[in-house]
DNA sequence: TCGCCAAGTGACCGAAGAGTCACCTTGTGA
DNA sequence: TCACAAGGTGACTCTTCGGTCACTTGGCGA
């Protein structure tokens, strides 16, 4: 691995960008889009609010979008793409199974892990999706990590691993799904009284099983 | 049934306030809570800014909630009662499946002839529920629906009609499953090409198919 | 017909926040 | 040591929008 051929300037500058990426993070994840102000990322990475703009020209817009496209698209799409290493795993059902159940729990220690940026996703998430001047920008990003999802569903699909169904469909109940359960957690997280019941969510790991077991297996019994 | 005793002024005045209601209705729908102004919400309801104060004396909070609680949050509440008439269906599972496949369908229904409400539920939903501060009642309404949810999942469990897992959860995923689908119906429409894909979604009742089928039997084929 | 009151109205106000720019600081090379 | 360039700074401007209130209107009872 060769040392970057980046000048110390460079090096700083890309240093300073990071800052502000990172409070810009905290700031979107608490507030979300409208309710987030540059002035408080500006405060927040400790920096005036006029270099902001030497960093990202287009204000608020540019921010959160690179922010997003960066950060939290990024951080998706790579967790997803190491889900799959193996296009032969969905040649059956168990190995099917088992990547998938792979693909919830990395999903889960990911929001555990970049809990600012999956935030960002949870609160803005459908709303930029939704938008009625939806960004172009924007809809490839959603559209992308859904794609994302629906080829290895595809693989599966063809090679009969899975039940015949639409593919694209499946993708977003997927994602729903986890949007489901993070949302179960945080719920009652927030709760009055701590946690009304104990959860399954001691671990990533089995949450994930939960997931995958309703997922793959139904929630009738099986005879 | 008698004739409600009110008189033509108070009748007047209901009516005046449903006209804003409805207004609001649509403005948040498209824009979403941020964006959406009041001065266009008098104008589409064509009535003065400072009329809806008359009804809504605590301003765009007071006009958003209230429309939150009585038409998107009832209307779901009511859609939800609907499904679990009779507690004894809850016995079996072949009757909490028939059982769930109404809400869902009644759901879907609910989304094609009240899209404003429902748009409503998608984008703003979520982000009142994490926001960091969370009205009371926003929170309480968003728990009730849930709670509506998962009423009728604990009693099925109980019942043995379905596996013994954790019931909130499940309640949630199911709402999850619910939005997924709905995304990837708005995702569909949104789609350049019009349709990419035929959708499974010809109607309510074949949607709400597919959801069950996942939902209850899983994606792994049955041996 | 007159007067009163309930109710609608929209010009106006003030707060908030995005975006700008003249100024200042710092570091570098001559 | 000096001059200059690169780049950070935050006070300022301008727009937008929620909320107010003095005025108008219209209906009803005396």
């Amino acid at each position: 691995m060769e040392v970057p051929a980046l000048s110390r300037r460079d090096r700083e500058r890309l240093l300073r960008r990071t800052a502000i990426l990172d409070a810009a993070r905290a700031v979107f994840a608490e507030k979300g889009y409208e309710q987030a102000t540059l002035d408080e990322v500006a405060e927040r990475a400790e920096f005036g609010k006029g270099t902001l703009y030497n960093y990202f020209p287009d204000g608020k817009e540019d921010l959160f979008f690179t922010l997003f496209e960066e950060v939290v698209v990024g951080g998706l799409g790579g967790v997803i793409a190491e889900a799959f290493p193996d296009p032969e795993a969905l040649a059956t059902p168990g190995g099917t199974r088992a990547a998938f159940r792979g693909l919830i729990e990395g999903l889960l220690t990911h929001f555990e892990n970049h809990r600012d940026a999956m935030m960002i996703f949870m609160k803005e998430g459908h709303r930029m999706a939704l938008s009625p001047d939806r960004n172009e920008t924007a809809a490839r990003h959603w559209l992308g990590i859904v794609d994302a999802v629906q080829r290895p569903i595809e693989a599966a699909v063809r090679n009969g691993a899975l039940r015949a169904l639409p593919t694209r469909p499946i993708a977003h109940l997927l994602m729903g799904n986890v949007r489901g359960v993070i949302m179960a957690h945080l719920d009652a997280e927030c709760a009055p009284s701590g946690t009304p019941e104990p959860l399954p969510f001691g671990s990533a790991a089995e949450t994930a099983e939960f997931i995958t077991t309703i997922l793959f297996d139904g929630l009738l019994p099986r005879d």
